[in-house]
DNA sequence: ACTTTGCATGTAGAT
DNA sequence: TCTACATGCAAAGTA
């Protein structure tokens, strides 16, 4: 924006008004916070921000008008102005002294001969007044930061709102356009409201969906009307638009921008929760009518709740909906209601309320059939309608995944030609993986595609995942803004906050894509901190100032030959360039950060891996992790954090799901690492404990936990003397080098410290190492021995070959209920930890020996799925599975 | 035993 | 603090 041309060619100022050209005129002021820069005008110095005006008035040419009978300037600053101007027949605009009016907003459309005319919104100059200078200066930069979106986004809504408003308004022939508005403190709302005035409009105001009800709208808010019930709610209806515009005079331009409407008639948008407002678009409306003498008034939506679309088949109604657009019902029974669907369908739904507390909760009963037939679920969206002239109710709907699910057979598009997002999101890319920070890799393998993807990506996590519901609720109930940037808040607004037993979006889901294990890896410290070195108990330990922040991730791979790998991509060219294994990187890193390889040190170095190579290390490293993840032994993760083994276990859930196409693992919902019938705690563990089981209870499920907690607290004391032992051990090492290497191995995996990369090079060391030394492997599944599984099954010998002499579940019971020392005692413990130190610390399964190591070639290695699943869920757990299952 | 119905309650958002 | 509403739950109804 800052580098736009000057769209303003007049100064705003009353007094001035001087009149520029787009290159002179005007001074380059101050720079602003958004790295824009304010301008003067050079007669009088005003000061404007640029961009606002550039934005706001999105008229490169004119961001202003001429009163028609005054020639006083009206200026596009209007958007929180609260007068009100008049349109003309023959296109102009009145102001507010010579419409003789006052005290609304209003918007002026540019009317064209074509009908696509510029949309403006226009003003007398009071907003430009409003700041103490009379301008918008850089003190009101950050209410415009707040409420404005981008250019593109109110430019193109407005734009195609606009088209249809004013070509509507043509045929129509109005004479004049007033509305009230009620407050303008929000300008967005201001426009939404004046929009849909303009573009919906009501010339069913006066209609009402049921016979015998019909009532002037001007009327609906006086407690006689008949649309109104028992407990009429506090709210009054607004005064309804006098503009009436038919869809049908439309039919060529229909907008197919998802808009929040706020509702054309009965409540108003101060009224009735933006979340209800209808954002059906025009092109749904025109479906839905499908009889080009009909008109659909889209009367609110409503998003599906679990018990909206359970098997129940109770809709509950937002009451301000119910009161304001149903027929009214004094008795709690209600009254069947028929409403029709999008393929004209008729369904008949009762229509009643309970009471609640003080106030009563409408529903809607008997909706299953509808639901079904629509193939709803909850976090789809409902939209009720009305047909006029025959009142009829209209029943519309939308899927959560696919937004214009209905008219799904066409695909939506911006007047330009560009999807829109949710129909583009949904469908190429709703069951694409994304791993944060692999966007440009996807993008150089998919091709141009994805390049959208990656954008809309980012625009959707940055923009709208990430900003506050005021904020999004501004730009998106209140904004119009077509939904490419913003996926539905609503879908999951229900959802996430409300219910603990819904899915999870599949949105959402993307971001459970990192582990805890992966998050601490990722950890650095802060950056130019420097730590503080503390020493407790002869360790020495960096103390820093500033929390850790998120490095940079990379993937770790093991070639065949030997030799590890580290890949991270650049984030400027996404170009993925090889780093020393042990390289640390910052959270932000290019090519020019890329100071071990001079030949590749720019962006504009070639890429060093084909795209099909690039594919092959991203599903390498993929597999890689979920060994890594299955096979983990690290002791400081296996307790202590069921919470965090819940969310790694959400993670991996997810990953499962990602790679559920390519491998061929039986998962069940409950627990993906474990196949139907497996009877490891997690699997056998009822849905809900909640108020299963008492204290004492004996049960499988309870004896299991019990046995886990104890085995926590054994593991606890043994890594303390784990410790200890480690010391001695090394100074041994020292003196003799028997068996050093198989102890140094372990217990530099123990021992190591958290590095980012140990995780994944580590877990390629020690695949590579086993397949390269079976006898090593032996040893290691020698030294788990006495140690405690708790996954495995009491009856299976596969169990006791993990490294546990065979025990019964009488025996696991009687461990169970021994005293911790007791047991310690008896099996020695203290004396194994430090084979168990040795032993924790290694063997996944032989049949993953392999795994993980990439060929030169690049073709995929042999980790075949087959090999996955049967290494981790041939219920033949390594020695420490256990420590993977959250308890 | 299962489903339906009606109400109660907890919680999030609005005021 | 109030209100709306999602949902839990027990009573009633039904197969």
């Amino acid at each position: 924006m800052a580098s736009s041309s000057l769209s303003m060619k007049s100064c705003m100022n009353a007094t001035c008004g001087v009149s520029t050209s787009n290159s002179g005129g005007w001074k380059k002021g101050w720079a602003l916070r958004s790295g824009d820069f304010a301008i003067l005008c050079d007669n009088c110095g005003s000061a404007y921000e640029q961009s606002v005006f550039c934005e706001v008035f999105h008229s490169k040419d004119s961001g202003w008008r001429e009163c028609t009978s005054c020639s006083k300037r009206l200026h596009c600053g209007c958007i929180a102005s609260r007068s009100l101007l008049e349109l003309l027949d023959g296109g102009g605009v009145n102001c507010t002294s010579c419409s003789g009016s006052e005290g609304a907003g209003s918007m002026n459309v540019d009317k064209t001969p074509n009908g696509f005319g510029k949309p403006k919104v226009d003003n007398n100059g009071e907003l430009q007044s409003a700041p103490a200078n009379g301008h918008l200066a850089a003190e009101t930069k950050a209410y415009a930061e707040d409420i404005l979106p981008p250019v593109g986004e109110i430019a193109s809504t407005i734009f195609s709102n606009f088209n249809q408003a004013s070509n509507a308004s043509c045929q129509t022939a109005k004479p004049e356009i007033h509305r009230t508005v009620t407050a303008a403190k929000d300008l967005y709302e201001s426009l939404a409201q004046t929009n849909l005035s303009m573009s919906l409009g009501s010339s069913l105001g006066n209609q009402n969906p049921f016979p015998g009800g019909v009532v002037d709208e001007r009327v609906l808010s006086k407690a006689s009307s008949p649309l109104q019930q028992g407990p009429r709610s506090r709210h009054l209806l607004p005064k309804p638009p006098k503009l009436a515009l038919s869809m049908d005079a439309n039919a060529g331009m229909v907008s197919q921008i998802r808009v929040a409407r706020p509702p054309a008639e009965g409540r108003g948008r101060n009224q009735l929760l933006p979340r209800y407002w209808p954002r059906i678009t025009d092109q749904e409306l025109q479906q839905i009518s499908g009889d080009p003498n009909s008109t659909i008034v889209p009367l609110f939506e409503k998003v599906l709740s679990a018990s909206d679309a359970g098997r129940i088949g109770r809709l509950v109604l937002p009451k301000a909906c119910a009161e304001a657009y149903f027929p009214p019902i004094s008795q709690p029974e209600g009254l069947p209601l028929r409403i029709q669907d999008v393929k004209g369908k008729e369904w008949v739904f009762q229509f009643r309320f309970w009471p609640n507390n003080n106030s009563r909760m409408y529903v809607l009963e008997g909706v299953t059939p509808c639901i079904q037939s629509m193939k709803l679920q909850a976090g789809d969206t409902v939209t009720f309608s009305r047909m006029d002239p025959e009142g009829k109710l209209v029943m519309g709907f939308r899927k959560a995944s696919n937004s214009i699910a209905m008219q799904d057979t066409q695909p939506s598009a911006m007047p330009n030609g560009v999807h829109s997002s949710e129909s583009y999101f949904s469908g190429v890319f709703e069951n694409l993986p994304i791993i944060s920070g692999y966007s440009g890799l996807l993008q150089s393998l998919k091709g141009s595609t994805d390049t959208h993807f990656s954008a809309l990506h980012s625009a959707s996590g940055d923009i709208s995942w990430h900003k506050s519901d005021k904020q999004e609720d501004r730009t998106r109930d209140g904004l119009l803004l077509p939904s490419l940037l913003v996926p539905e808040r609503k879908r999951t607004r229900n959802i996430g906050s409300k219910s603990k037993r819904l899915l999870i979006d599949s949105l959402d889901a993307f971001e459970l894509k990192l582990t805890w294990e992966e998050a601490q890896d990722l950890l650095r410290p802060a950056p130019s901190v420097k730590p503080s070195i503390v020493t407790i108990e002869d360790h020495d330990f960096e103390e820093y100032e500033e929390p850790p922040v998120f490095g940079k991730r990379s993937i770790f791979i093991v070639r065949s030959i030997g030799g590890q790998e580290q890949w991270a991509q650049c984030d400027s060219c996404s170009k993925w360039r090889r780093l020393p294994v042990d390289a640390l990187l910052p959270p932000k890193w290019t090519c020019v950060d890329n100071t071990w390889d001079q030949s590749r040190c720019s962006c504009s170095a070639p890429d060093e891996l084909a795209p099909r190579e690039l594919e092959n290390l991203l599903r390498l490293n993929k597999d890689f992790k979920k060994r890594k993840m299955s096979s983990s032994h690290q002791p400081t993760q296996e307790h202590e954090s069921s919470g965090l083994d819940a969310l790694a276990n959400a993670a991996i859930l997810g990953d499962v799901g990602e790679q559920s196409a390519a491998a061929a693992v039986a998962t069940t919902t409950k627990h993906p690492r474990h196949r139907p019938g497996c009877s490891c705690i997690v699997c056998i563990q009822p849905p809900s404990g909640k108020g299963k089981h008492k204290p004492t209870c004996t049960c499988n499920v309870c004896m299991t936990v019990k046995r886990r907690f104890k085995t926590l607290m054994m593991r606890k004391k043994k890594r303390q003397s784990e410790r200890e032992a480690e010391i001695a051990q090394k100074t041994q090492q020292m003196a003799g080098p028997k068996d050093e290497a198989e102890v140094e191995s372990s217990s530099k995996l123990a021992s190591i410290p958290r590095d980012p990369s140990d995780n994944e090079a580590r877990s390629g060391n020690e695949l590579e190492s086993k397949s390269q030394s079976n006898n090593l492997s032996n040893k290691l599944a020698d030294s788990g021995k006495g140690h405690l599984d708790l996954n495995c099954h009491p009856d299976r010998e596969e169990d006791s070959q993990a490294g546990l002499a065979r025990m019964s579940m009488t025996s696991f019971l009687q461990v169970a209920s021994l005293p911790l020392d007791t047991y310690l005692k008896q099996n020695g413990l203290a004396s194994l930890s430090e084979q168990q130190a040795s032993s924790a610390c290694h063997a996944p399964p032989q049949t993953e020996e392999n795994e993980g190591i990439i060929k030169d070639d690049c073709q995929p290695a042999s980790a075949a799925p087959e090999q996955e699943s049967g290494g981790e869920e041939n219920d033949e757990p390594g020695p420490d599975q256990s420590q993977n299952d959250p308890v």
